[in-house]
RNA sequence: UGACGGAUGGUGUAAUGGCAACACUGCAGAUUUUGGUUCUGCCUUUCUAGGUUCGAGUCCUAGUCCGUCAACCA
């Protein structure tokens, strides 16, 4: 970009930190991710912003899973998070697991009870719930709150041993039952559950709430800057009080304005009801908003970094128009992918004076944008090809520069031929289009004087190599889907899956490698889906083109 | 009617008391062997009412609207 954007207001405040040699000058920033699921495109946003402002100010950044809840996390999701995270470009300075921290978590709740700011609670959760009050009306105290140390830490220690079952106790932090901050209504520190974790196995059946874990977690780690998004703004003054009455290392928490994208859903609970109920086909189904689906439909690293940068960093709700990643994804794709002929839709074009049993070759550039145009390809040309449907109309509007009989069109890298005539069956299918092309209108040694104004897409027939087609649309019909009533599965869109079985290639696709990223001419964005095989190539869609043409063509109507 | 936060074009984000700008979108046009790209132009903005000030998007007061918080989730 030719014009810098100021600063967003972490930078400001680290800036300043910095400057006023706060902890030393040192930046340390982390990303928290609970391994219940796949990182989305919102995440994507937090990772660019802890990963980028450390490395602006010189600093590191910790990857910290937090997995205080054994029953939703699984070692695939730290997996794949440690997967997406690299892919993006991105390196943690250490891995680390608020679950290291168990036996250090312990004792500082332990200490918390010796200094009478917590209890063991004998309360169901319904009585801890009725208790709390409500946001207007101040709570109650528990009639366990005032056991004494000795006892708390005998009940603490046997909760530990797991001399109780699930929800018969809890520790509880000794805060205000009358605070306005509903968090600080003597919250909860640890629950007894007697489930297996994904690291720590059997060794533990009480678990650490969030509250008591995340900032511990970033004191232990000396983290100095700990970003979180806006919902956790209301958590910052118990994460100042039990760092303030432990007596440890001072991380401070900020807050940011999470992402919202219209036309998706964003919370890892619905994107797991869209993969268990199998209204799409996992995590990485390109249609998801998950890292890992946006990689298998086809987006750049780059374009979503810069995506990220692009949306900025506030702390106001926000909505993203999608338009906006797409815009992003266009603009890299546009400079590094290699142009490419497929036709999604065939139709027969006979050049009927070109030779029977000639084939020449071609010289094709692979992409304008690039210095010497990317280097060239050679394509097979000769009398049969494949051409789009669309790219024929019997009876053509105004400004139609495509082909239609007696209408002149370049064939892109070709000649200029004349639509004579077509063969149409019983239907009124088109099944033929005859045409003649001009000798002297070769591409790059063109001394016809003709000027045409369209130039469309073709396949050798002979040559061409069938593969399928995935065409992806917006997967809800709705901007906002969580927000409606009922159910947001409701408003899925029908059609947001469009397979197109038998497009025709031009040869050289049959190398295409995983990697790849390739513009289909006048058609968008492609790369090969995970599921291709070199016996069947499959290409995702990433985006279309921008076009222009179909939004003139509406405004005639 | 509790606590905390927020409000700048259609959408985002800047402007840090001194000419409201940048990007996306949209619309027009130029260029084009991709109806792509590129280039040019245009549309559209400070929630309301007071106050402070030579000067307010910015500071103050009051209001309006929006968001978050009452999980043994994170």
């Amino acid at each position: 970009m030719s014009t810098e954007k100021g600063p967003n207001f972490l930078e400001e405040i680290i800036a300043e930190d910095v400057n006023n040699g706060k902890h030393g000058g040192r930046v340390l920033t982390r990303f928290p991710p609970e391994p219940n699921g796949y990182l989305h495109i919102g995440h994507a946003k937090s990772i660019c912003l802890n990963f980028g402002l450390a490395k602006k100010f010189g600093g590191t950044t910790n990857l910290r899973f937090d997995d205080t809840n054994p029953e939703k996390e699984e070692t695939e999701y730290v997996e794949s998070i440690k997967r997406d995270i690299q892919w993006l470009g991105f390196q943690w300075a250490n891995e680390f697991y608020a679950s290291d921290y168990f036996e250090q978590l312990y004792e500082y709740a332990r200490q918390l009870i010796q200094k009478g700011l917590a209890y063991v609670d004998d309360s169901s959760a319904e009585e801890i719930a009725a208790m709390k009050g409500t946001p207007t009306e101040s709570g109650k105290n528990s009639p366990f709150r005032d056991r004494t140390v000795e006892e708390n830490l005998d009940l603490f220690a046997r909760m530990r041993k797991g001399e109780f079952k699930d929800g018969e106790k809890v520790l509880r932090a000794k805060i205000d039952m009358a605070a306005a901050n509903m968090h600080l209504r003597d919250p909860l520190m640890y629950r007894i559950k007697h489930t297996a974790h994904h690291r720590t196995g059997d060794e533990w059946c009480i678990y650490p709430m969030y509250d008591f874990a995340h900032g511990q977690s970033d004191s232990i780690e000396r983290i100095t800057h700990s970003i979180c998004t806006l919902e956790f703004e209301v958590h910052r003054p118990l994460y100042e009080w039990f760092i303030e009455k432990l007596e440890i290392f001072a991380s401070h928490q900020y807050e940011f304005a999470r992402l919202n994208l219209n036309f998706t859903v964003m919370s890892k609970r619905r994107l797991l009801q869209l993969v268990q109920e199998k209204f799409v086909s996992g995590w990485d189904d390109p249609r998801m908003p998950t890292i890992s689906g946006l990689r298998r439909r086809g987006f750049t690293p780059e374009s979503i970094r810069r995506f990220a940068e692009m949306i900025g960093v506030a702390r106001r709700e926000n909505v993203i128009d999608f338009g906006v990643l797409e815009f992003c994804v266009r603009e890299h794709l546009n400079a590094i992918a290699k142009r490419v002929m497929v036709v999604l839709d065939p139709v027969k074009l006979v050049i009927t004076n070109y030779p029977e049993g000639t084939t020449e070759n071609l010289p094709a550039e692979n992409n304008p944008e690039l210095e010497d145009g990317g280097g060239v390809r050679e394509l097979p040309f000769s009398r049969e090809l494949w051409i789009e449907r669309e790219d024929f109309k019997l009876n053509p509007e105004k400004k139609y520069f495509r082909l239609a009989p007696g209408l002149m069109v370049r064939l892109k890298h070709a000649y200029i031929i004349k639509c004579d005539d077509y063969v149409m069956d019983d239907n009124g299918n088109i099944t033929e289009i005859r045409c003649t092309y001009i000798p002297e209108s070769k591409s790059g040694h063109d001394t016809s004087g003709i000027h045409v104004k369209g130039t469309i897409h073709w396949v050798n027939k002979s040559t061409a190599v069938p593969c399928e087609v995935r065409l992806y649309d917006r997967l809800f019909r709705v901007e906002n889907p969580a927000a409606e009533e009922g159910d947001f599965k409701d408003h899925i869109n029908p059609h947001s899956l469009e397979i197109i079985a038998n497009a025709m290639a031009e040869p050289s696709l049959r190398n295409a490698a995983a990697d790849d990223k390739f513009q289909f001419m006048r058609k968008g964005y492609f790369c090969l889906d995970t599921a291709s095989t070199p016996d069947r190539l499959v290409f995702n869609r990433t985006v279309q083109l921008k076009d222009s043409w179909s939004k003139q063509k509406v405004s005639l109507e």
